[in-house]
DNA sequence: TGAATATGTAGGGAATTCCCTACCTATTTA
DNA sequence: TAAATAGGTAGGGAATTCCCTACATATTCA
């Protein structure tokens, strides 16, 4: 019964993607993700473990409440996984270019004393 | 019985995502692609079908055969939503920074042959 | 403490996915 | 033209996915 637990099989359903875009905002609630959708709690609770899963959500115990963090680091997969084959679009690219730049520029100014990056959550 | 064929899905199976990989180098026929996997040529066929049926190949018909041509610019689709997200974790993004300037570098100068593939090896 | 709240999970059903073995068509070649 | 080659597709089975309705557990509140 091992199922498959990987990246891009999460992100693969929309409601996933839904998930991840409500989260990517601010930390919510598992009754407040599910509010968001037509599906049941039961179905949202379900979602959500597959992404935590897979690392792309973290929880924060707060007494009976669990709020779920977005995680993203591990999109950096899909995104490698992409850029590979970005030469092959280079309109794309460029956009895509000038919008990384931009906002590593905005980051590289903001934050000074700040560049360690060594987490270790579910590495592999 | 309508599929959901949308490119998130499509590379959720690592044999597709194989097949990219393949496709993106030359474009191949069906069995040449077949040759590669491990799996029967029916189901490499099927595989490519949905690949077709989502944008990222096409086929060019010469005699009896097919040539499966990639057709990556929908995997646009994906580094555009992925990229949305790419604030959140920063060191990645110096990564992909570095990555597409370099891949931008190259094509705004000249076809140099210069492959340097810092792929990670750890696949799983 | 008992009720309400927040969430997890079991069990199951319908649809889909992934793979296989035939079998069928189209094209080339002997 | 018959055989070989390239590829498509039907039919089916096993596993997985996605969703639901109970039901269970933990925490907070009255």
């Amino acid at each position: 019964m091992e199922k498959r637990r990987d990246v891009f099989q999460a992100i693969a359903d929309p409601t996933r993607r839904g998930i991840i875009a409500l989260l990517a905002g601010q930390s919510m609630t598992m009754n407040a993700i599910a509010d968001y959708f037509d599906t049941t709690r039961p179905t949202i609770s379900e979602h959500v473990k597959t992404l935590i899963e897979c690392g792309l959500v973290v929880i924060r115990k707060e007494g009976r409440e669990r709020h779920c963090e977005a995680k993203l680091e591990k999109l950096a997969e899909v995104s490698d996984w992409v850029a590979q084959y970005a030469k092959a679009w280079s309109k794309t690219l460029d956009n895509m270019e000038t919008y990384l730049l931009e906002v590593s520029e905005k980051q590289k100014k903001s934050k000074n004393a700040k560049s360690e990056n060594t987490r270790k959550s579910g590495g592999k």
